[in-house]
Formats: C-alpha cells, sequence, structure tokens
DNA sequence: GCCCTGAATCGAAAAACGTCAACATAGAGG
DNA sequence: CCTCTATGTTGACGTTTTTCGATTCAGGGC
C-alpha cells in the first residue's frame, strides 16, 4: 500500500530542487514529473487535505478524521487520498482497522525550493 | 490586458504566506484560492511557460519566442499563458506587434512560503 | 484606405477529472 | 465462521480541461 510511484516523483522533486523553475527552462520531462505533483495540489480538497495531514501534532492522520471534515462521500475522500499518495506527497499506513497517512518529509521544501530561486542565484552579492 | 483577477489571487498567495500549508487546516475560501494557483501550474506546457518566463534574463519574453518552443497550435499556448495570468502568475504587455509576457514579482517566493514551514515554525530552538 | 503579421477569441470535439452509489476488502471481536 | 466497521475499488455520469481550426482584433507599412 505504501509502495507506488513515489520514487519517480520523489526524485522528480528531488532534482527540480537542484535547478529551480526560474533557473532554466523546463524539459519535458521534469516539466511532467513536476506538473503532477503541482496538479496534485490544484484541487481544494485536496490542498484541504494536505494541510490537514501537514498541520497535525505528531505527522499523522487517521481517515476517519479526515472524511467527515468535508461534505464529500467517503470513496471521494479515498480517491483524492491516493491521488496525493501517487503524486509522491503522502503515504499511508493500515494500523488494525483504521488507515493513517502523513506527509512525506521533504517534499514539501523540496517544491518550495524548485519554486523560490535560491537567493544566491538571484543577487551574486 | 493586464488588469484581470490578479489582485484576489495575488492577495490569496499573499496570506498563504503567512500560514503556510503545514501551520493550520486551510479554510475552504484559501484552499479554493490557492488551488487556483497551483492547478495552473499543473500542467506540463504551462510549467514549461512559466520555466521558460522566469528563467529569462531581463525576466520578458515575447509570445513569438515562447509558442515555436511547443508541438502545440498558437491559439492554445495563448490560452495557456491566459490561464497562467488569470491566475495571477504572470502578466503581460502589448508593445508594436508583440506581446510581452513576465512573472509577477514575488509570486513564486510567496507560493514557496507557503509550501514551505518557516523554520521557526518547525525548531522552536 | 488595404494588406500583412502577431496574438487573442470563439466554437467544437476529445480527453481528463470529480463525484457518487454499489461493491469489495481488511481486521476486530464475538 | 459471521458480522460489523473502516477503507479502498469499480463503473457510471456530468463537468471541466485541453486542443484545434476558423475567425477576429491590433499595429505597422505600403
Amino acid at each position: 500500500m505504501s509502495k507506488q510511484e513515489l520514487t519517480i516523483l520523489g526524485r522528480a522533486a528531488d532534482d527540480a530542487c537542484c535547478q529551480g523553475l526560474a533557473s532554466a527552462p523546463l524539459d519535458e520531462q521534469r516539466a511532467a514529473d513536476l506538473a503532477k505533483i503541482f496538479k496534485a495540489l490544484g484541487d481544494p480538497v485536496r490542498l484541504r487535505l494536505m494541510s490537514m495531514i501537514a498541520s497535525r501534532e505528531g505527522g499523522e492522520v487517521c481517515v476517519c478524521e479526515l472524511t467527515p471534515a468535508f461534505d464529500l462521500s467517503q470513496p471521494t475522500i479515498s480517491h483524492h487520498l491516493k491521488l496525493l499518495r501517487q503524486a509522491g506527497l503522502i503515504d499511508c499506513e493500515r494500523r488494525g482497522t483504521w488507515v493513517y497517512y502523513w506527509v512525506l518529509p521533504g517534499v514539501l521544501d523540496r517544491l518550495a525550493g524548485f519554486l523560490a530561486v535560491p537567493h544566491s542565484a538571484k543577487e551574486p552579492v
């Protein structure tokens, strides 16, 4: 359950951190990988899910706490969580009856690093 | 041509920078505003467009330089540029026959700040 | 004025997406 | 084993998105 295409996209975000959006034109492959990540964040429900998970003390949230926060059916939430997982943003683990989700460490920081031009690159001092 | 809904979404990203994704669960409104921005970046073509514009020495690119970089029709590129503009990420100006695009200053940094948890908030030291 | 070039808009078709109801699966606890 | 609860999966449907060709608009030059 916890291994999907995390590696690929994780790598994508990883590489991306070292060559930001504004440092050079993206090649098609990297653009495709990164677009998948941004697309995952490009939905209000998924953004809120991410926020609920990321802001959680302890880093983990049970699905049973996420679902009732929305006016959506349980399968829909499950579907959104799956997309976030396939984008390499979160992962999950079943523990008895419940499933817990957490944000993969470093992903958000790498993504932020990709967006923000490294200060040094901006101002050569 | 240069004033669309830039203000609204620009504000959204602005507020967001002060209350990151991981600091507290996003309310519906902010989630919707921010999702629009991420959705704009959630397409390979638009990501490449953003990158081509952002990485440009001088900060400006003529559409006539962007269009031939893709295997897509001119109207399609024009449409993607419009979406990026409506998301508050770029702006443009006509100069004679040509139209030039640039990345709105600070937008990418604010977005990055929204994603990356402020270091201080992470480690209270 | 007329035409030419660059870019945006319009209208339509195909593909992708978000959502649900129905069903399937995984554990816990009898 | 049977049942109950918590999640994931499937199939379908309406909406949105992506893309194009055709058209329109804006300026420059004749």
